[in-house]
RNA sequence: GCCGGGGUGACAGAGAGGCCAUGUGGCGGACUGCAGAUCCGCAGACAGGAGUUCAAAUCUCCUUCCCGGCCCCA
């Protein structure tokens, strides 16, 4: 089965084809560390987990990339704002990041450079074009010529001479030409400034994704990501210096997520119609966002509302309740129940989707409806130990990838248990429930069984009661032909 | 202006020539003391127009509306 990855560059669907059989260099663009990280950023990073998770599942070898832009103008504009050091500041966004990412179950790339540690080949890169001739110094900046390069726009199929009718770009007094974008800019009195062949300067901002590329990866990437408002000018001008300077093919497969919405406007900063992901993850759960984001194609633009978000948890809930039913209970038929084959196939079926440039909507709806043959086989008793078994371990291995089920059991309490139908408390209706001990499953148990016992009573009146009580502190019963089952919520 | 991507049932959102998407919600039923969960069934759709085809949400053309990019941005 063969994976197939929309590349950008030719926007259609492509056989994936390494560059050395089995090994995959992959480089996500990171983030500007000057400020927290919003749910687009997250939707970004979620995405490409599950890619490289997909890939590592397939057997790839592979090397993920992902770096932070810690020298920019406006880190450097929040950072003299907040009367930090811009490093400082960087450092803290980045511990934040990594926060906010692992709780959102990112796996950690293998590494995530960050420009100001990366100068000394940046600079070694930016000399070799002006070398070239390619790039040339001004008034201690260096700019890339970008006229020399003829198959400009291969990406974004923009052409220099039309863009220039629509932009507005002044030419900068340093630049030749406006469209010529800084690989080098000479340092303002004050700012964070590294020595190079051209005076103290900072590095221009695509000129670090090129420089990374080359050092962690190669002079050609297998995959490059990020979101599609990358795509011009900053991937256009990423090709300009890496093929100049590498004189290869800098990327084989370019990916782009779309971007998350509100109000079907690009969430971004300077709209300020951002919600940060640790706001979020104040009223939602890790597996709800991941849920929220996978539920839909990484290419097109998803829109954010928390109305969505309320649709994804009770959508994940339907998942996560077969998922904890399945580990709670034991099958109790013998002999063949079908589950093998229907695993077997659910499992074929979602690998497919996913080989087909990472649908995962497609590979949840596969799980829905293993799920609906689970619930069936559930309900009427027909499962086997070892069909339970094999449902389990496809719910797992689909989690291998999405990570958004909870390894969560619930708790049974038989009905049958006739000896225990006597209550110690049986007077009080309102039995005070004690709130020290709400955490310890037997009490919890105890409180469930009084419930239950009640109900054998016919005492529905205090056994709503129990229910109604317990469902106030997170916890719900749901009753089933073999007793209370309980869970925290 | 130029370059991209889109308009799918009440809603979210897949699919890309013939067949079921899926989820939420709605309606009916089973189960149940009730609730919930679950199951079974039902309704409801491909922006508009023309064309290609035995067959078109799916391909072509036109119209129209929306979004993204062209300063920064995942």
């Amino acid at each position: 089965m063969a994976l197939v990855i929309h590349n950008t560059l030719t926007r259609r669907k492509e056989p994936f084809e390494p560059l050395q059989k089995n090994k995959v260099g992959i480089y996500v663009c990171g983030v500007t560390t000057y400020d927290k990280s919003h749910l687009g950023h997250a939707r970004s990073a979620i995405n490409f987990d599950v890619v490289v998770r997909h890939l590592r599942g397939k057997g790839y070898d592979v090397k993920h990339i992902t770096n932070f832009t810690d020298v920019d103008d406006k880190l450097i504009a929040r950072a003299h704002e907040l009367g930090v050091e811009p490093l400082d500041l960087s450092r803290q966004m980045i511990d934040e990041y990594f926060s906010v990412m692992d709780k959102l179950k990112i796996r950690r790339a293998d590494a995530y450079p960050k420009a100001s540690e990366t100068i000394p080949d940046i600079i070694e890169m930016i000399k070799g074009l002006v070398d070239k001739g390619f790039a040339y110094e001004s008034r201690g900046s260096v700019y890339f010529i970008v006229r020399r390069v003829k198959d400009y726009g291969k990406l974004s199929g923009q052409s220099l001479d039309q863009m220039i009718v629509g932009t507005r770009k002044e030419p900068g007094e340093d630049k030749r030409d406006p469209m010529d974008f800084a690989l080098w800019k000479a340092a303002k009195p004050g700012e964070v400034s590294w020595d190079s062949p051209w005076g103290k300067g900072r590095p221009g901002w695509h000129i670090e994704c090129s420089a990374m590329c080359l050092k962690y990866i190669g002079t050609t990437v297998d995959i490059h990501g990020g979101g599609t408002d990358l795509v011009f000018p900053h991937h256009e001008n990423e090709i300009l210096q890496s093929e100049t300077f590498n004189e290869a093919p800098f990327v084989k497969y370019w990916m782009h997520n779309g971007m998350l919405t509100v109000n079907e406007e690009k969430m971004s900063k300077s709209l300020k119609n951002f919600f940060l992901v640790d706001e979020v993850l104040k009223r939602y759960s890790p597996q709800t966002i991941r849920f929220f984001i996978l539920n839909a194609s990484y290419r097109q633009p998803l829109d954010y509302s928390e109305d969505s978000l309320d649709e994804a948890k009770k959508s994940l809930d339907k998942l996560q309740d077969t998922y904890t039913a399945l580990l709670s209970v034991g099958g109790n038929a013998t002999g063949a129940d079908g589950m093998e084959e229907a695993c077997t196939e659910a499992w074929e079926r979602l690998t497919q989707a996913m080989d087909d440039d990472f649908s995962t909507r497609e590979a949840i709806a596969v799980i829905f409806e293993l799920s609906r043959t689970a619930n069936r086989k559930l309900a009427d008793g027909s499962l086997s130990n070892t069909g339970v078994d094999r449902l389990v371990s496809t719910y797992r291995r689909f989690n291998d990838l999405f990570d958004v089920l909870k390894e969560e059991r619930r708790r049974l309490i038989p009905t049958r248990d006739e000896t225990r139908l006597q209550d110690t408390v049986t007077a009080q209706i309102d039995l005070p429930i004690d709130r020290n001990r709400i955490s310890d499953d037997n009490y919890i148990d105890e409180l469930v069984q009084m419930r239950e016992n009640a109900r054998r009573r016919k005492e529905f009146d205090r056994a709503d009661r129990i229910r109604s009580r317990l469902a106030e502190l997170g916890i719900e019963i749901q009753d089933t032909p073999e007793g209370a089952v309980w869970k925290r919520k």
